[in-house]
DNA sequence: TTGAAAGCGCTAACAA
DNA sequence: TTGTTAGCGCTTTCAA
C-alpha cells in the first residue's frame, strides 16, 4: 500500500484569508518585530496559523529578504565521532542567542574548505563562522580568501576560528604560548628527556604548539634534537604509531608532548598496550571533555572553547575594520597525573 | 577605520548576461541535471559565472522548486561534546550520496523537539530526520505527530530513529533483546549478583535495555529486586552518583549493567576512583568509539551506527506505505575486561 | 493600522 | 536548443 495525497504546505495567504487581512498584515503580525498591527488582528493571525499548522516559508523569506537570519558554521576535519568543542561551543553560542545554526560539514582537506564555504554562501546566510585548521602551504588559501571576499561584499559577515593569518576577522588560540608553558610546566616537575608527537608538517596550528613547546625547552637550556621530533597525521592512531617507532628507537625519554588530546590519547594507549605508562610521562593540548575519565588524568593546556566560540560569535555582530580584527584566547596548562613530579 | 562597500551577489540574471544567454539557459547549464544546452553556450555560462564569483542562491532556488534539496537532522540531546554517533553516521551517509546536510539541534526536552521540528518544517527540506530517544509518556507526542503530519501532508519525508511507535517511518534498534543478550553474556561469564544503573524512568530506550536485562537474567532464573534498579538521569555524571548511592547500602553486587555506555562510563570512573574496579564488572551498551581506549576496556552491545544511518537514509527514498516501515537494528554483545570470567 | 502591488532570484511550462 | 513568461511565498514600500 503506498500513500500519496499530497497537499501544499499553508502559506501566508492561507493565514491571511483565514484571518481575514490581507498578506502584508499578516507576514507584520508574524513577525512580531513590526508593531502597528491592532492586538485583535494580531491575535486572530496567530490563531490561523496554528489552526493551519503553518510555518514560514524561510526559503520564501531569505529571498524577499536578501539573507537568511542566523550563524551559519563550516567545520573543517569533523573526526568520527563527530566531536569537536569548537562546534559544541559555536552550537551553544547561538542557542544563548537564539539565532539559528546550521552546520556544513567539510571534509579534511583545505579544498574541501572551500567547497563547503562556497556551498553555504549559497544560503545566503547572515554570518559565516569557518574553523579547522589552516595549513602554513597551502595552495588553495587563495581560492579561500576569494571566496570569502566575495561573501563580505555580498554584505556577509564572516569570521575565522583559527584560520589565522588571513585577512578576516579571525579568533585563534595561543598555540605558541600554550607549547612553551608546557614545556616550562614540564621542566618545573624534573623533567629534562623530550620528545614530541605532532601532526603534519605544515599545519599551523601544530607547528606553532610544537615551536613553542621547543622554545620553552630551550629557555631551560634544553635541547631536543630534531629525530625526536615526529611528525605526522594530526589523529590518535597515527599518534599511537609514532610512539611505537619512537620507543623502538630505545632514546632516553622521559616526558612525551603530543600536540593535541587526541594525540596525547594514542600515545597513552601505546605505553599502556606496552606496560610503559609508569615510565613515560605524557601531555596533551586542548583539554577535550571526552578525555576527563581517562587514566592516568592527562596533563594539557586547557583551551576554553566556550569563550573561544563566545568570542567569535561577538565579533560577528562587531562592524568590519580595516586591518581586520584578530582576538587571541589563551589557554592554560593543567597538571595531572599523567605527568608526575620527578623524584631523583 | 570601517569598510562598508556593498554590493550585492552576483545573480543568476547578472551571469546570463555576461554570457550571451538568457536566464533559463544559464539555470539549465548551471544545473546538469538539464541537458539540452549547446556545450559552447554551457561554457560559457559556467565561465561567467566563475568570474562573478556565482553561487545559485538556494533559497531563491528552493522557493521556485518549492522544497530544497538534501537532508536535514533534527537531533534531540546533543551532549556537550556534541560527540553523537547518530548524528555523525547520518552525516556519512548523506555525503556518500552527496547530499546537502543540515543539522538542527533540539535541547534535550521533547518539547525542544516539537520546537525544532517545525523550524526543520519551515527549511522546506526534502527529507527530515528525527532522533533523539523518546519518552513513554510523553504529553507532547501528539503535538510532534501533528508536526510531522503536515511536514509529510506538504510532500515531505521523515524518517525516525529510534522513537519507536510513532506512526511513520522508523528505523530502530533492538533495545530489549540487547538487554537480554548482555544478560545471557554476563551469566556465561560466571556472574550471579546483578544491578542496573538505568536512565530516566519514562525513555523508552533506556526501559527496554532494563526489561530486557532482566528477562534474560530471569531465563537463567536470577532475580534482580527493585531496589536494585537505579534510576537517573540518562548520562555519565548521574550514573557516577547512582553507583555510589548503590555501593554505600553495601549490597552483594559483582556485575553492574549501565543501560548506555556514557553511564557506564560513570560507574567504571566511581568504581577506580573508590579502588572497587577489581571488585565489581561493569558492561554498557552502544559502543561509542569515544571510549574505545578506556581501562578496563568495556564490555558492551555493539551498535552498527552507520548502518542505522544507512538504513534511515534508504528509507527516505522509498514511496510511503500504510502502515508506516518499521526496521530493527540488531546489536551484538562484545565481552571485554571490563567483565572478566568468573573463577569461584 | 491596513492593503495593494512591486519585487526578491530562481525554475519550468510553453512557444519558437 | 533557446527565450519568454509566469509564477514560487514572502517582505516592504507606498498610499490610503
Amino acid at each position: 500500500m503506498t500513500d500519496s495525497a499530497t497537499t501544499r504546505a499553508a502559506r501566508l495567504a492561507d493565514v491571511a484569508r483565514l484571518a481575514g487581512v490581507s498578506a502584508a498584515t499578516a507576514s507584520r503580525a508574524l513577525n512580531g518585530n513590526d508593531r502597528g498591527v491592532r492586538e485583535a488582528n494580531r491575535a486572530r493571525v496567530l490563531e490561523a496559523a496554528k489552526t493551519l499548522g503553518y510555518t514560514t516559508n524561510l526559503a520564501a523569506q531569505a529571498v524577499a529578504r536578501g539573507r537568511s537570519r542566523g550563524v551559519m558554521l563550516v567545520a573543517k576535519g569533523m573526526p568520527d565521532d563527530f566531536a569537536n568543542p569548537i562546534t559544541a561551543g559555536v552550537l551553544k553560542a547561538t542557542q544563548r542567542r537564539s539565532l539559528p545554526f546550521t552546520l556544513v560539514s567539510a571534509g579534511t582537506e583545505q579544498s574541501d574548505l572551500v567547497e563547503a564555504v562556497n556551498l553555504a554562501r549559497s544560503h545566503r546566510p547572515e554570518t559565516l563562522v569557518i574553523t579547522g585548521g589552516r595549513a602554513a602551504d597551502d595552495t588553495t588559501i587563495p581560492a579561500l580568501i576569494e571566496a570569502l571576499r566575495h561573501y563580505e561584499d555580498e554584505g556577509g559577515r564572516v569570521v575565522l576560528i583559527s584560520q589565522e593569518g588571513l585577512p578576516f576577522d579571525t579568533v585563534t588560540y595561543a598555540n605558541r604560548q600554550g607549547g612553551y608553558d608546557m614545556a616550562t610546566a614540564l621542566v618545573d616537575l624534573g623533567y629534562r628527556e623530550f620528545a614530541v608527537i605532532s601532526g603534519m608538517k605544515h599545519g599551523m596550528t601544530q607547528r606553532d604548539r610544537t615551536e613553542g613547546f621547543v622554545a620553552g625547552l630551550a629557555d631551560a637550556d634544553i635541547e631536543v634534537s630534531a629525530d625526536r621530533i615526529l611528525v605526522g597525521e594530526f589523529n590518535r592512531d597515527a599518534a599511537y604509531a609514532m610512539t611505537g617507532e619512537l620507543l623502538r628507537r630505545n632514546v632516553n625519554v622521559e616526558a612525551i608532548f603530543a600536540v593535541n588530546d587526541a594525540m596525547a590519547l594514542g600515545v597513552l594507549t601505546f605505553l599502556r598496550d606496552t606496560g610503559d605508562s609508569r615510565r613515560v610521562a605524557v601531555a596533551g593540548f586542548d583539554d577535550i571533555k571526552a578525555l576527563r575519565d581517562i587514566t592516568p588524568s592527562l596533563t594539557t593546556v586547557h583551551m576554553p572553547w566556550e569563550q573561544i566560540a563566545e568570542e567569535a560569535l561577538a565579533m560577528t555582530v562587531l562592524p568590519r575594520t580595516t586591518p581586520p580584527r584578530t582576538t587571541v584566547v589563551k589557554g592554560h596548562v593543567i597538571v595531572r597525573e599523567s605527568t608526575p613530579r620527578v623524584t631523583r
